[in-house]
DNA sequence: CTGAAAGCGCTAACAG
DNA sequence: CTGTTAGCGCTTTCAG
C-alpha cells in the first residue's frame, strides 16, 4: 500500500513557513514537482506494476519484460525515483561501500591515491567511506571497528598497518582487506605494494655507479613495511656494488624529523648522497640541506627519494626519485578487492608492481 | 525469534575449506570465539532481555536500568556485537553519513580540509563519503545523483559550484548542503568562504605600499566565487590605493595554465608584482620565473598568493600569502551542517572569516 | 515473466 | 523501565 498522507515536504518551495503549516492533502501524481523519498511503491503503483517488477528493473541481473521495464522506467523518471542503497545493502548484504584507511594525507601521495581510488571503485559502483587514521595500534584499531559498522564490502587499508587480531576482526566480519603501500609477512593478507626492494636496490646502484663514495640513508617509520623494503633493498644494492652505508638517520616520514635527520647528517663528516625513503621528506631534506645548511644540489650531495610525487617534478625541486606506478597499483588493488569481494575465493596474495627510477636533476653525473 | 541455523561463517577458522563444508551445528554461546555478523537479537537473548532492551543500551539517549545496561553490555561485549548503521539508518532516517564533493584534489589545501573535515565529523559521529567531481554540470549531477542514492544526512561541496536545478535536488531529497570555499549569491545556499574580498584588497594595500607600480593578475577559474571575490577586492584595493591593474591572464587554478599565464605576462612588459589567485597556481608561477625565465624572486617581481597551503611555507616558496582559516572554516561548516541536519529551520546564511595575510619572502620590501 | 509474502537488523511507539 | 508490535525500503524465494 501507498502512503496516503501528505508528506511534511509536499509543498511547493514558495510558500512561506506560515503558509507551509497549513498545506495539505496529497499532491502526488500531480506532475512534475517531486517530494521527498519516492519509494519503489511509488513507482509500482503508478506503473501499475508490483514492487517485486520495479526491483528487477533496477537491478542488473534481473528478467523483466520490455514492456514493463519501459513503464517502470518512465514512472521513475517522473517521479525521480532512485532506489535506496542503503535499504538495498539491508537485504542484499551488498552496500557497495568501500572503508579507506589512510594516515598521511599530508604526502602528496595519498590524495593521489584517494583519487584515483575513489574513481575507479566507482566506475565499478562503489564508494569510498574515508577514515583517516594515526598510525597507532589504538586508533587503528577503533576506526577499524566505525568502518565495520557501516557493513562495508571491504576495505583499502593505505599506509597502515594491521595487527593480526585485527585483521582477525576483519575475516569474523566476512570483509576483505586488501593492503595498500604495504605489506605484512606473517598474515594472509592481500597487499599492493611497488617492488620497493628492487627500487631500494637500483638507487643504490646509481648512486655507486654514479661515483658516490659516502652514502647515506634517511629511513622512514620503522614500523613500516616499505620502510624496511625500500632499505633492504638499498642496503643489498649498496653491498653488491662494494659499498655499505656511510650513515644512517630516522626522518620517519614526517617532514619535520627529516629536517633533523639531515641536520645531523651532516653534523661532521658530511655525506656525498642521500637516499631519502620517500618524496615527502626528501622535499624538506633538500629544503634543509639548501636554505639551512647552504649547500648545492647535487654538487655538494646528491639526493635520491621515493614515490615520484606531484613536486618532485617540479622545477625547485627536479627531484631524482623511484616512481610508484599509482595508476597500475590503484588498478591491482581494485581488482584484488572486488574479485575478493565478489568470489568467495582467491588465489593471488600479494602483488608487486615494478617502479621504474626517474632520472632528474638531484644526482651528480660524475662525482670524480 | 533468533535464527538457530548455523551461520556459514560459524567455522573455526583453521579448518580447510573441504572440512569446512562438513562443518555443522549451533556453534553460538560456545564462547570468544566470534562469527560474522552478531545481531541485537543475539545479544537480547544472551542477555535475557528484549531487542528493544537492547537497542536501547546503545542509543545514547534512551533509558535503562543500571543492571539492563550492564547484562546487555556484557553480552554485547562477548560476543563482539555492534549495532548496524545501516539497519539503524533505514528506521531511524538518519545515516551518520556525510557527502563530501570535491574537484581539486591536487591542491593541497583540499587533502588538508579533508583531512580536518573528516576528524570533525568524526567527533560528532558522522562519516565521510567522498566523491570527486570535475567541475562540470554534467559530471556534478552524476556525482549528487550517487551520494543522495546513499541517504547522506548532508552534503558539503568543496570547491563545486551548484547550479539552482541540483540545488533544488538537494532540497527535494531533505538533504542539507553547505557549500565550502565557494559561495552564491542567488541560491539559499549555506556557504562558508574566508572573507576573499577583504583579502584581495589587503593583498593590493600589501603591494602598492610596498611601492609596486606594474601590478599583474592571474585569475583562477572564472567560475568560481572565490576566484571573483578575490579579483574584485584586489580591483578595489588597488583603486582606493590610486592604481588599475596593469595585467591580467587567467591560470584557471591549474598548474600548467598557471604556467602559461606567467609566460604571457612577460612576454612585453613584465610587470614587478603579481597575485595570484591561489598558491597552488602560484607555486607554478614562482617555478615558471625562476627556472623557465630566469627571474629572480623578489628581486625582479613580487608574488603572492592564496590559501597558505604546507608548500608555501617550505623554504624553497617561502611564499607570501593570504591564509585561509581552515580549521575555523572546517569548524563553521560542521557547526552549520549539523545545525541544519538536527534542527529543522536555520538562520544563518554565509559565514565569512577573516583570514590573515602571511609575510613571508616573495614581496619585495621597497620598491624604490 | 510476474506478484505475494517474508524478511534484512534495527528503532519507535505503545502498553504494561 | 521494559517487552511487544510495527514497520524503514528494498530484494528475494516461491507460486502462479
Amino acid at each position: 500500500m501507498v502512503d496516503e498522507t501528505a508528506k511534511p515536504s509536499d509543498l511547493s518551495s514558495s510558500e512561506t513557513e506560515e503558509q507551509a503549516e497549513v498545506a495539505l492533502g496529497n499532491s502526488l501524481y500531480k506532475g512534475e514537482t517531486q517530494h521527498n523519498k519516492v519509494t519503489s511503491a511509488d513507482v509500482a503503483l503508478k506503473a501499475g506494476v508490483s514492487r517485486s517488477a520495479v526491483s528487477r528493473v533496477f537491478t542488473p541481473g534481473a528478467s523483466a519484460s520490455a514492456k514493463t521495464v519501459e513503464k517502470v522506467k518512465k514512472a521513475a523518471q517522473e517521479l525521480g525515483y532512485r532506489p535506496n542503497v542503503l535499504a538495498r545493502a539491508m537485504v542484499s548484504g551488498k552496500s557497495r561501500i568501500i572503508g579507506l584507511v589512510v594516515a598521511y594525507l599530508n604526502n602528496q601521495f595519498y590524495p593521489t591515491i584517494l583519487e584515483k581510488l575513489s574513481k575507479a571503485l566507482r566506475e565499478r559502483g562503489y564508494h569510498v567511506l574515508v577514515f583517516l587514521s594515526s598510525n597507532t595500534e589504538g586508533d587503528i584499531a577503533e576506526v577499524l571497528d566505525e568502518i565495520l559498522d557501516y557493513q562495508v564490502d571491504g576495505i583499502v587499508a593505505a599506509s597502515v598497518a594491521l595487527s593480526s587480531d585485527l585483521s582477525k576482526r576483519c575475516v569474523d566480519a566476512g570483509v576483505p582487506v586488501v593492503l595498500f603501500n604495504r605489506s605484512q609477512d606473517d598474515q594472509e593478507h592481500f597487499a599492493v605494494t611497488s617492488d620497493n626492494v628492487q627500487g631500494g636496490y637500483d638507487v643504490a646502484k646509481l648512486l655507486v655507479e654514479t661515483g658516490h663514495k659516502k652514502i647515506a640513508y634517511i629511513a622512514g617509520w620503522e614500523g613500516a613495511s616499505t620502510q624496511r623494503d625500500r632499505e633492504q633493498g638499498f642496503l643489498e644494492g649498496l653491498a653488491a656494488h662494494g659499498q655499505s652505508l656511510f650513515k644512517r638517520e630516522v626522518g620517519n616520514f614526517i617532514s619535520e624529523d627529516a629536517r633533523e635527520a639531515t641536520l645531523r647528517l651532516f653534523e661532521r663528516a658530511p655525506p656525498d648522497a642521500i637516499f631519502v625513503a620517500n618524496d615527502h621528506m626528501a622535499l624538506s631534506v633538500m629544503d634543509t640541506i639548501r636554505h639551512e645548511l647552504g649547500l648545492t644540489i647535487p654538487q655538494d650531495v646528491s639526493i635520491v627519494g621515493y614515490d615520484d610525487v606531484d613536486a618532485a617534478a617540479w622545477p625547485s625541486y627536479n627531484l631524482t626519485t623511484v616512481r610508484q606506478p599509482a595508476n597500475r597499483m590503484v588498478a591491482a588493488t581494485v581488482d584484488l578487492l572486488l574479485e575478493k569481494i565478489e568470489q568467495v575465493d582467491t588465489q593471488p596474495r600479494r602483488i608487486k608492481i615494478e617502479g621504474p627510477l626517474i632520472l632528474r636533476g638531484t644526482v651528480k653525473s660524475n662525482c670524480d
